[in-house]
DNA sequence: ATTTGCTTTTGTAGCGCTACAATCAATCTA
DNA sequence: TAGATTGATTGTAGCGCTACAAAAGCAAAT
């Protein structure tokens, strides 16, 4: 992207200006003991007067090697993914990398955005969920980049990092038949192919089965629907069953929004209607009444993808390998 | 990044095994027109059979040009840069070109986050606010990449896109005094110094001044306290005058927090008190009472950035440029 | 047959950097 | 004092791609 007008500052350039060779330009930068201390002072001192800045690129090219590490989020919609992004961004700027993010809320959205990490040659990628479309998935075989799924943590086709939305779930069901509640009411997404929610329901299904309760009140909300959803679900769980006692949903973002339809209904939370989130947003600590809700150690989930990533770069994470950051059940006035 | 066991796919292997020069495999990818129909098609065949990705760090080198647009935002705690993100999103990929993103929440790492972009050549930088490290600016001029400042309708040192905090200020006193409102409370960010948010407290107090009404009812809360700041800011404001009857907010977390504790207090809302917000959230319209908030369309502004930038590169663009992307003002029942 | 104008294809050089081996200088050992 | 050892520095080659200019094909015009 060289400016036409401007004159770009190179390696050479520097080199020529502290009287040094290109060589020892480099090595001040990527190898600094390499390099006699005064000699380095004075190479960073007069790049900084240059205002030189490395070309990722050329170096990139020369080493076959990158800092630069990308993520691949769905969304930044709500608050799910920002202590994710927090634990990415703090892991790697303590190794000396780079994070750089795309967003992408479909697997084709996602197969684009990992061709164009591909292409920027990075060191590794984290991807959310382990659903992926599969030429992605080959180009990624093809090339051996270390990729790192999160938010899951069986099977995946390189490493995983992430807890079991099935435990959580039956925890959260355990719960609530603890506190007393018979007629249960789950809220899933629509349409969700991502094993972050479709795990849910089965496993909701068993914990109940096991009990020796009923689990026919499930309703099925627009993932788009956000808050809206809460009214939604609220009312069509009401139909089937007007003795519903407790409801599980998919996000706190949809609790609250049930939180809201309860106020607006009059119903007392917990007494009437026991309501239990998922991903402990802030939100849920806030309303009233607090939010019970899963609390998914995001911000260890992501310092451990870019811990695996690294470790891989040095030769010492393994191919397989899975890490379970575990979960943790916030308990609030709400159930 | 090449790792050592994987044999590189380059396009001199993609060039043999189609029988063609390596410079026709170039043109088939970046400019198709150039290269005949069937050649084009048995090139890109044998290129997605072989799994060629092609290496962005070498074109870039070569070319001086890159399709990379970076921009840096300053967190994706809660949704407001969420339509904003989409936007530019949007438009790049209608132009053939890749967003990437950094997150920065302080201008030192938002330096950082630039320096990075500028390693990698990106053909353009996005950056929020006007407030930045000048050896960040030093460098963005001295490179003269394309760089647009968004959030902000003023003074770019190279180009801007924003709409006018002061102006959607006097809309929202004037919407409350219009309502009958005469001790309107101010709830502003402490310390910030991010223009999106400093400009608003003198735009309060002028707009008051010239009705001739008193602006003492200010609070700054910290911006970290997302809905936890609205309490706060509520007792805080409450204290210095009990007969407070509105409250602008700086966004709407801030807003729905205040409303909560309304809610606890058994203030009804907007007889008691007219609460107004910041940004429309989702939140904002499903909350209850609904918000009445500033709509700073901020699609339509990362659009523009985007936009802006593309056209500097293909030397349509003009530095000095500023968009105004006007707000609106969304009315519902809380003001 | 030759020229002209057009499109399609192809060598060549070089972008800015780093791996690697070679060189040089300074210190230490026998 | 020669030889070995260590550490700092430097040439050289080449990473994979694209700009550019040159060449090759091909059709219509002379």
């Amino acid at each position: 992207m060289t400016r036409e007008d401007k004159p770009t500052v190179t390696m050479q350039s520097v080199a020529a200006a502290a009287g040094v060779s290109p060589m020892t330009v480099s090595n001040a930068f990527r190898y600094p003991q390499r390099v006699q201390e005064d000699t380095r002072r004075r190479v960073l001192k007069v790049a900084a007067e240059l205002g030189y800045i490395p070309n990722h690129a050329a170096g990139n090219l020369a080493s076959g090697q990158s800092r630069v590490i990308g993520a691949v989020i769905p969304s930044i919609k709500n608050s799910s993914f920002y202590k994710y992004v927090s634990g990415m961004q703090d892991q790697v700027a303590e190794h000396g990398y780079e994070l750089i993010l795309k967003l992408a809320d479909t697997t084709r959205h996602e197969a684009a955005a990992i061709q164009t990490f591909l292409g920027l040659r990075v060191a590794g990628i984290a991807l959310v969920g382990d659903e992926h479309e599969s030429d992605a998935v080959d180009l990624m075989r093809k090339t051996g980049v270390p990729v790192v799924e999160s938010w899951v943590h069986e099977k995946p086709f390189d490493m995983a990092v992430g807890y079991s939305t099935t435990a959580a779930t039956e925890a959260l069901v355990k719960l609530l038949i603890d506190r007393g509640c018979r007629r249960i009411g789950f809220v899933g997404y629509e349409g969700s192919v991502s094993r972050r929610f479709t795990e849910r329901l089965p496993a909701f299904r068993n914990s109940l089965a096991r009990a020796g309760l009923e689990s026919d009140l499930v309703h099925l909300v627009e993932e788009a629907d956000g808050f809206g959803a809460g009214p939604k679900a609220l009312e069509g769980l009401y139909r089937r069953d007007p003795s519903i006692d407790a409801i599980i949903c998919p996000t706190d973002i949809v609790a609250a929004g049930v939180l809201f339809e309860c106020g607006r209904r009059g119903w007392k939370v917990p007494e009437r209607i026991a309501v239990a989130g998922w991903g402990d947003y802030e939100i849920a600590s806030e309303i009233s009444p607090g939010l019970t809700t899963i609390q998914p150690n995001a911000y260890e989930m992501g310092q451990r993808a870019m811990r695996m990533i690294i470790e891989r770069v040095w030769g010492e994470g393994e191919p397989g390998s899975v890490v379970n950051t575990g979960f943790g059940i916030v308990r609030r006035a709400s159930a």
